[in-house]
DNA sequence: CACGCGTGGTC
DNA sequence: TGACCAAGCGT
């Protein structure tokens, strides 16, 4: 890094400082200064803004207190503490690092980047915000917040993901981290890109960098960093079979050809090849019924178009699948994603029609009222 | 190394 | 309202 640019940091450093103690927002973690509390806040906050990992946040700290508790938890209760929030990898990379810990590090989270980067589920940015947020070390972190700060600080072009342009970044990251108060300084560049240097209409009226900001000297901050095109989500086109009787639903682990619900609850489900009806797949051991209408499910790659059925089992010693019986009122304790929710509701919603259209039919569908299941992800009946 | 990964908020 | 995006990581 030039050399020159140090006065240059140092001033824009003392400006940010300010900025961040007079500006900070609370967060529960930043009440704590445990190692392992650090870590959990900073797995959440992947990809995840602040005001959702909040509530997160603390119950799973009620739940997990200490790296040993959650070294020694069942990995179905803590993806029950982590369902609704996404990426549900994270999780189990975190309770595998948390195992991790214990065998390598005597249950104590470990200070240097090197071993931190060793554990499951730390990379270089997780490392360096644990090493400076709880041990005060002069490391620095490189996310989406500080890359685009530092990209407009000094308008950097190019692709700030290509290697090249990743080394400038974390070379001057470095320069910033490296005062007494590293771990200030990385959550005040994140804060600064959190609340100010949006992407978007960026604030730079109120920006501590807007003397030093060459990309506002152009004009042009929202130029900065440059971004790269994303590939339209793919239509995924799935069935799923909502099987209840008294007990509740019938839930089990995801398929094997959907690993991004590993460890989740789903209800049976298949993916259906370009060419395939809906109605052409028949689960073994199941008969399906009716067809209850689609529901749609976006995520980041890709839209899951699903068909639910309602499916009734054959004589249990001929169901193949693996599952439980899981009641309506245990759903929030258990690891159950969104995309279950949704089409839970869908099926709710859809039999309670049916019940409703024939409402002198003693019905067994009518004994299966959960209570209501909220889902945002469009619906229709068929 | 380009890609896949969940969900909710924002405009 | 749909497109964009958010304190990244592993493969």
């Amino acid at each position: 890094m030039d050399p020159e640019r140090e006065p240059a940091i140092a001033s824009a450093r003392a400006a940010l400082l300010s900025f961040y103690d007079a500006h900070r927002r609370a967060m529960p973690w930043r009440e704590s200064q445990d190692p392992y509390a650090i870590w959990v806040s900073e797995v959440m906050l992947q990809q995840t803004r602040v005001e959702t990992v909040i509530p997160f946040y603390e119950r799973f700290l009620r739940r997990f207190a200490t790296v040993t508790a959650l070294a020694q938890a069942d990995e179905a209760d803590v993806l029950a503490l982590w369902a609704g929030l996404g990426y549900y990898r994270r999780a189990r990379l975190l309770h595998a690092g948390a195992k991790a810990v214990v065998a390598r590090h005597e249950g104590k989270v470990p200070s240097d980047v090197t071993a931190l980067k060793a554990l499951p589920g730390v990379g270089a940015y997780t490392a360096g915000a644990i090493a400076s947020i709880a041990f005060g070390l002069r490391e620095p972190v490189l996310d989406g917040n500080v890359e685009r700060v530092l990209s407009r600080w000094i308008a950097l072009e190019g692709d700030p993901m290509a290697p090249a342009q990743r080394k400038v970044l974390w070379a001057l990251a470095g320069r910033f981290a490296d005062n007494p108060r590293p771990g200030d300084t990385n959550q005040a560049l994140m804060e600064l890109g959190a609340t100010r240097c949006l992407p978007a209409n960026p604030q730079c009226l109120l920006c501590p960098f807007a003397k030093s900001c060459a990309a506002l000297a152009l004009g042009t901050p929202e130029r900065f960093p440059e971004k790269p095109k994303k590939a339209p989500p793919r239509t995924e086109r799935w069935v799923a079979y909502v099987m209840c009787d008294p007990r509740g639903f019938w839930l089990g682990p995801a398929p094997s050809t959907l690993d991004r619900w590993t460890g989740m609850l789903l209800p049976p489900m298949v993916r259906l090849d370009a060419d395939q009806a809906p109605e052409e797949i028949a689960l073994a051991g199941m008969i399906r019924q009716e067809p209850l209408g689609t529901v749609t499910h976006i995520l980041t790659h890709a839209r899951m178009q699903i068909t639910v059925f309602l499916a009734t089992d054959l004589k249990e010693s001929a169901r193949p699948l693996v599952g439980e019986w899981v009641a309506p009122g245990e759903l929030d304790a258990r690891a159950i994603p969104k995309v279950t929710r949704v089409i839970l509701a869908q099926a709710q919603e859809a039999m309670r029609k049916i019940s409703s259209a024939s409402a002198r039919t003693k019905d067994s569908i009518r004994e299966r009222k959960g209570r209501a299941i909220k889902g945002s992800s469009s619906a229709s009946s068929t």
